[in-house]
DNA sequence: AACACGGGGCT
DNA sequence: AGCCCAGTGTT
């Protein structure tokens, strides 16, 4: 390990703890000032048009915040700009209801976030004014350390340093720093102070962006364009062409898995499963059902083969083959089960998961043609 | 500390 | 097919 500090205690106030090596070309108060400044004007040149930078607002930097968490910009940009005329502020969406705020969230993935994006505009309107210090936004549902430094260092200027995904990479590269990781929230917590000595105090803000910019623009996980960097006079590993070596971080085992989900019509209705509201995952969405969901006195029949789909959930891998299907007789549904036809007409009514929709589209247009 | 949580894009 | 992304909450 190049240098080493004490363990972060949550203090997000700069870490008199944190020791550059001598030999490290940001050593000196100089180089870091430097450094600082060239990223500043490296990101004033080189930054994206996003729509939540044009006419920044608190409440925008919020919903854009949420929507990252674990989610690329190109996957944000298509909710963006619908949302925020669904939902133009925090007041507007404090009074809407769940249903059309998870709706709203359809295919953007970790709908606990759109619950709590909703729960916060709720708590935010207790306030006079909005806190300003990231210690008060941890409290409020689904903000974290990386959200709380972010909404107040972009919005109040607040000193807060961000340390998420591209920060762990940028830092771990700047000072090969060849510590292994267990998972990349333990490199975060970890870096976190690192990333406060580095702050450029004059403007939180930017610098937090720039560095988030850089890492997602330049500093990519795989073939980093270390020869375009602005600050590579500065990177031990970028310097010797080995950036793609950091960070080290355990990888986590996929598991595999299948499953069958089945394709049921009648009356022109589509028999979906509705996950139920204390679910942990996908609550309150509907999916196709899978044989499981059915009580034992019914039992989908005459299956056909429609498609093999496969997808990637967190760390597991899943194969799912839709089945044409038939319940026996013409049995009725008892409300102890949480299957609904639903008219393919209203379909769009209903909340989908992401793929379910795609499959469900797909599906419907084959069969027409059929 | 370990795990669950969605979905998609890139290699 | 694996990896990871502007992470957070729960156990």
């Amino acid at each position: 390990m190049p240098f080493s500090y004490e363990k972060d205690r949550g203090r997000m106030q700069p870490s008199s703890d944190v020791k550059i090596p001598d030999n490290h070309p940001l050593s000196s108060t100089k180089a870091l000032e430097s450094f600082g400044n060239e990223l500043l004007a490296w990101y004033d040149e080189h930054k994206r048009e996003l729509p939540w930078r044009t006419s920044p607002s608190l409440y925008k930097t919020v919903v854009s915040e949420f929507m990252l968490q674990q989610t690329r910009v190109s996957t944000v940009l298509p909710y963006f700009d619908g949302w925020m005329e669904k939902f133009p502020d925090f007041a507007s969406l404090a009074s809407a209801s769940e249903e059309k705020v998870v709706k709203a969230w359809e295919g953007l993935g970790y709908y606990s976030r759109a619950r709590n994006l909703r729960k916060l505009a709720k708590e935010i309107q207790a306030f006079d004014a909005p806190p300003e210090d990231p210690e008060t936004w941890q409290t409020f549902p689904g903000v974290g350390p990386y959200v709380a430094a972010a909404v107040t260092s972009i919005n109040f200027g607040t000193p807060a340093a961000v340390a998420d995904g591209n920060v762990v990479r940028i830092l771990t590269r700047i000072f090969a720093h060849d510590e292994q990781f267990r998972d990349g929230a333990t490199a975060q917590r970890k870096l976190r102070p690192l990333a406060q000595a580095l702050l450029n105090e004059n403007n939180p803000g930017d610098h937090n962006q720039a560095v988030m910019e850089l890492g997602a623009t330049v500093c990519h996980r795989r073939s980093p364009l270390c020869l375009t960097c602005p600050v590579l006079k500065f990177c031990q590993a970028g310097q010797c062409g080995d950036a793609e070596t950091y960070p080290i971080i355990d990888k986590r085992k996929v598991e595999r898995l299948s499953i069958d989900r089945l394709w049921i019509v009648r009356d022109n209705a589509l028999l979906l499963n509705r996950i139920p509201d204390d679910s942990k995952r996908l609550a309150g969405l509907y999916e196709l059902p899978c044989p499981e969901d059915f009580p034992e006195n019914i039992r989908p029949k005459n299956t056909l083969h429609l498609a093999t789909k496969r997808r990637a959930i967190a760390n597991q891998s899943i194969e799912e083959r839709i089945l044409r299907a038939e319940l026996e007789g013409n049995r009725e549904l008892s409300d102890d089960t949480n299957l609904e036809f639903i008219p393919f007409e209203k379909l769009n009514e209903v909340t989908l998961s992401g793929p379910h929709r795609k499959w469900v589209k797909e599906l419907q247009k084959k069969l027409e043609l059929a």
